[in-house]
DNA sequence: AAGTTTATTAAATATTTATTTAACGTTTTT
DNA sequence: AAAAACGTTAAATAAATATTTAATAAACTT
């Protein structure tokens, strides 16, 4: 590094360190550790990267850059590469942000349709057998026509959710929101 | 409560701990603490509700409940309730999980949207400034331009972003994906 | 096959975050 | 005006989570 270049080179760091510091600070909304955001950040802006240098980067234990990259592999942020001649793993970060966004929020979207639907179907059935039983009082019976009905009306929106979920992974969604609307 | 009675309450109560088990369970993606997901999956089969009805209910302390309270109503999955003639404060859940959706994701995406954007758009300007200083030699040249280009490609993700979270706000969204879709 | 490099797992530690107890301020009631 | 009820804030404790060091396992090289 000569000494002409030394300013500019400054700029540029300090220009990539604001964006890796936003990105670093929204990244606690994807649910992942302060090493996982910065991580990321710091990936963002190279190109693919082994788990030494990474430790070396950002001054952090091994197995912790080991955690942190599974993790973000998960919610497929970062990818492995193959590089060949290397006996080394190496990986880079996914850009393409509509893809992280869909593989993220689909994920827990339909983790939660799941769960829930599967609570709620489950539930109805018990509200039913209630209103069955002939040894509901009348107003037990109405208790369990009360919750059933109100659990039939949130059914509808976890519907929805599944169905925004499948748009966004079908692409679909584009169809109707542009990814390069100018406005 | 009479002996007639007591298996179908039981029933109705056992149904309606499957379904708060899996809201608690679902509600850590929120990022609410475990008392205040726990606290919303009660109030979700409960009308009104005073502090000290939660406390009683859940066992926990009152400041706990007031935090939690406080931190689901700024995500707008509980609402304050008025209720004349008494002192104590009432709140109620929002059972309208569709407005709970927005309310959340809205606010989280324009959050992300406005920090990195504005990061975004300072960068580019110093990589910009790096581009026209004569002090900058060709590869650092190269190296802003490229750095530009990747920006300038990102913000294409979160105008997306912004857009989503718009048409979500005005319920634009509904004329692609309806609410009560049969499928 | 032995030795070396790399990644992962396990156990221990450090840090952060959630929760509680105690104190405070505010509002209402008498 | 004094006392009581209620909610919130502050400090301390408890619990959970992230991170590290040390140990293990797997893959490659010679």
């Amino acid at each position: 590094m000569s000494e002409s270049n030394e300013r500019p080179q400054l700029k540029i760091e300090e220009a990539k360190d604001k964006v890796m510091g936003a990105i670093a600070e929204t990244m606690d909304l994807y649910g992942v550790t302060p090493a996982a955001a910065n991580l990321y950040a710091t990936m963002y802006f190279e190109g693919q990267m082994t788990l030494d240098e990474m430790r070396a980067e950002l001054g952090m234990s091994k197995p912790s850059m080991s955690t942190s990259v599974r993790k973000l592999q998960e919610i497929e942020m970062v990818k492995k590469t193959f590089t060949r001649g290397s006996r080394k793993h190496t990986y880079a970060a996914e850009k393409d942000f509509f893809h992280s966004f869909m593989a993220f929020y689909c994920q827990m979207w339909e983790r939660e349709v799941k769960t829930n639907l599967g609570a709620i179907e489950s539930a109805q059935e018990d509200f039913v057998e209630v209103m069955k039983d002939s040894s509901s009082t009348p107003d037990i019976v109405a208790k369990a026509k009360e919750y059933y009905d109100q659990l039939e009306e949130s059914k509808t929106y976890y519907h929805w959710l599944g169905e925004l979920a499948e748009s966004i992974r079908s692409g679909e969604i584009y169809n109707f929101l542009p990814k390069d609307q100018k406005d």
